[in-house]
DNA sequence: ACGGTTGCAACA
DNA sequence: TTGTTGCAA
């Protein structure tokens, strides 16, 4: 559950971005000529008409909806426009949402940090661009604005659907003697449009977008106007709007927590939760996710736009419902090789565009068992280190769930497992790999590790070798991954075409993780060792990009328990109030901090997302490690080509450039600050995060074992 | 047992 | 750490 962190505030300016329709747009970019006509896209023809994955709005009027059959949809709208999802391998292919998706992060990641929420939604840290600009070219001094601008809506706004809308609007954003949040907020909302004009200009989609102070609002705004529409939330509408709104609609608690919030303590509406104490609301529901109750019912959300334009796993997987689940070995084989060359292909090409590989199989099913006593078990998810090479993908993923089954079957004894089995079915099957890192490339990596011998590579769409060491540097003192690989370094052969492989299955070992060559077939009668395989996982967590990092190294708080970062704040009181302080500088003088905050970006970026956005040195005790100087968004991320659709986008890992975090503030200054901003920045320091310790005799028990 | 597929995060 | 569960779109 996010929690509020210390290291932000309201000052800074959020956006969601959120694209209309996503999958119908890009169907419609393909075939121009369904613009304008009622469309859905659809998966799996087969059944009913194939389920609907995305609705346009001209559809959406007609009341087809998300979750209908294709069948249905033509039922209330005879003239809809169905589009199948493309089909590869036997499943589905979600390559081209992908890519396109990457096309859009690739415009918006160009003003700020930026952050991929998912395959069609991006989160955009404006905050900087939007100070820029009020200092720049404030919009009480601009003469022209943009149409677009013009047409967003402002909550709290009167009038807003009145005849002069627009010059409402007009009048918010160049009021002189507007609040400074709402100065900045305007600033954003005129960011945001050019954005929207741009992306539409660069890649034909449109989207609607919510520009707010945190990301829990500009999510909320961005799906209140849609499509094509933006929304700003000023600081003054924040009680107001939440104070009516849906708990269910609010993201996370769609759920079990929502409903559980709706019936045990009668919440409906967000403000509903203003009447609850922290302290009991952390009793029912734990530390955390009450303090993260509370502090959403008042608009607080602390949580950071994490620079990370990429992935963190790629997945594939399909379901075979009912009558059509897998009853052979064979027939598990047979999708397993599927998903995996798929998986494969991915990997390869995040590998070309990105330098990245992954570290971590898994495997996934879901199984019935029919007649068992204990029918209902799961099947266990199991995962290997995973090694390159579709066909090694393929035999571990098989042995993966050889393991799984036998697990999953237990000691019921069905003796003949021939060609048809009758005791168990497999609904679903998905293979997935995460622990995704930067591989070291570059000047200091692969050239270095491979005696220059390694091709530099052209087709590589990165743009810089430096993007990656900024995403993980190389360990100043051997760090475990390159250990790993100069284990195996006299393995390598350096065939030229061929040299990028090479290097993989150094990294990843030559024996599959059962460690038996014997393959598919036999494996559900063969005990192998596959869920001990000591070496390869020491390996595996040896490349653990963290662990490249010195020790004493400060770390993101955000990855650290609360009680942790306590205990380094009384380590470091000085360093805290200097931070504290200049903050609040910040805070009431923009045209200072600016300076400041460059010169934090500039440092910042080299240390990897180390450091602190408002002291400018408490990074430079740890910068051991030599990088570019220039490292800004801006300057590494690549242009896509104008908006070629059949081009794998690539997206630049931009990541820490744009990631600062204060390191410590002692909660004792709060005291010195003016008591009007005392109660926010108290939120502020609120936990970030503890062990989640659960009062015993609350209803928490009961909550999370509904059933018991 | 038909909302499928994908991905993230928290928790035990 | 790994596996599980929940959530979202």
């Amino acid at each position: 559950m996010p929690v509020a962190t210390p290291e932000t505030s309201d000052a800074r300016i959020i956006t969601h971005v959120d694209m209309d329709c996503f999958y119908v747009q890009v169907e419609q970019r393909k075939q121009q000529n369904l613009r304008g006509l009622p469309t859905a896209v659809i998966q799996y023809n087969s059944y009913k008409g194939g389920a609907l994955i995305a609705v346009s709005y001209e559809a959406r009027k007609f009341g087809v909806k998300r979750s209908m059959r294709g069948d249905e949809a033509k039922e209330v709208c005879p003239q809809i426009q169905l589009v199948q999802v493309p089909v590869a391998r036997g499943k589905a292919d979600l390559n081209a949402y992908r890519n396109a998706g990457s096309e859009v992060i690739s415009v918006l990641a160009r003003k700020g940090r930026c952050e991929r929420a998912s395959i069609d939604e991006v989160y955009l840290d404006l905050t900087d661009a939007a100070e820029t600009m009020l200092k720049e070219a404030a919009p009480e001094n601009l003469d022209d604005i943009e149409e677009e601008v013009l047409k967003s809506h402002v909550l709290g706004l009167h009038n807003e659907d009145g005849t002069d809308a627009k010059e409402e609007v007009r009048k918010w954003l160049c009021r002189s003697d507007a609040d400074y949040h709402d100065k900045l907020l305007a600033c954003g909302a005129i960011i945001v449009a050019e954005l929207r004009m741009q992306v539409l200009k660069e890649t034909e989609f449109t989207c609607s977008a919510g520009i707010a102070h945190n990301k829990m609002l500009a999510k909320l705004a961005s799906a209140m106007n849609k499509p094509a529409q933006q929304t700003v939330v000023p600081r003054s509408s924040v009680n107001g709007l939440l104070e009516s709104f849906p708990i269910k609609k609010m993201k996370q608690l769609g759920g079990k927590l929502g409903s559980s919030l709706q019936t045990d303590l009668g919440v409906n509406t967000v403000g509903d939760l203003l009447k609850f104490s922290e302290d009991k609301l952390q009793r029912r529901y734990g530390i955390n996710t009450g303090t993260w109750l509370w502090n959403i019912a008042r608009g607080i959300s602390g949580e950071e736009v994490e620079g990370r334009l990429l992935p963190k796993s790629h997945g594939s997987g399909k379901t075979f419902p009912g009558p059509q689940a897998l009853k052979t070995i064979a027939s598990v084989q047979h999708w397993l090789n599927q998903l995996c060359e798929e998986l494969s292909d991915r990997l390869h090409s995040d590998l070309d565009q990105n330098k990245r590989i992954a570290h971590t199989l898994t495997l996934h099913a879901r199984a019935y068992k029919t007649g068992d006593s204990d029918s209902h078990k799961k099947f266990p998810s199991k995962s290997c280190p995973l090694r390159y090479g579709t066909t090694k993908i393929q035999e571990d993923a098989l042995n993966l769930f050889q393991a799984g089954l036998r697990e999953y079957i237990g000691f019921c004894n069905n003796k003949i497992q021939g060609t048809q089995n009758n005791s168990w079915g497999i609904t679903s099957l998905a293979v997935s790999a995460s622990k995704i890192v930067p591989i070291p490339s570059g000047t200091h990596s692969i050239v270095k590790y491979f005696g220059g011998q390694l091709p530099s590579r052209s087709s590589s769409k990165l743009p810089r070798d430096n993007v990656i060491e900024e995403a993980t540097p190389l360990s100043p003192s051997g760090s475990e991954s390159c250990s790993g690989l100069n284990s195996y370094e006299s393995q390598l052969e350096y065939s030229e075409e061929d040299a990028k492989m090479k290097y993989l299955k150094a990294s990843f070992g030559q024996q599959d993780p059962s460690g038996n060559s014997s393959r598919q077939g036999d494996g559900l009668t063969e005990e192998s060792s596959l869920l001990s395989p000591q070496g390869n996982e020491n390996r595996m967590t040896q490349g653990e990009p963290r662990q490249e990092f010195p020790e004493e190294e400060p770390r993101r708080i955000h990855s650290m328990p609360r009680l942790k970062a306590i205990e380094k704040k009384n380590t470091a009181k000085e360093k805290g109030s200097c931070s504290i302080l200049k903050l609040f500088k910040n805070y009431h003088d923009p045209s200072t901090s600016l300076e400041q905050k460059h010169a934090a970006n500039a440092e910042g970026a080299k240390t990897s997302s180390i450091g602190s956005e408002f002291t400018s040195n408490s990074y430079s005790t740890c910068n051991q490690v030599e990088l570019p100087k220039e490292t800004h968004c801006e300057e590494i991320e690549t242009s896509n080509g104008g908006g070629s659709s059949s081009s794998a986008a690539h997206v630049p890992q931009g990541r820490q450039s744009w990631s600062y975090k204060i390191d410590e503030i002692d909660p004792s200054i709060v005291d010195e600050l003016p008591p009007e901003i005392q109660q926010e920045v108290r939120a502020w320091l609120r936990p970030l995060k503890r062990p989640n310790v659960v009062k015993r005799g609350s209803s928490i028990t009961h909550y999370f074992h509904p059933n018991k």
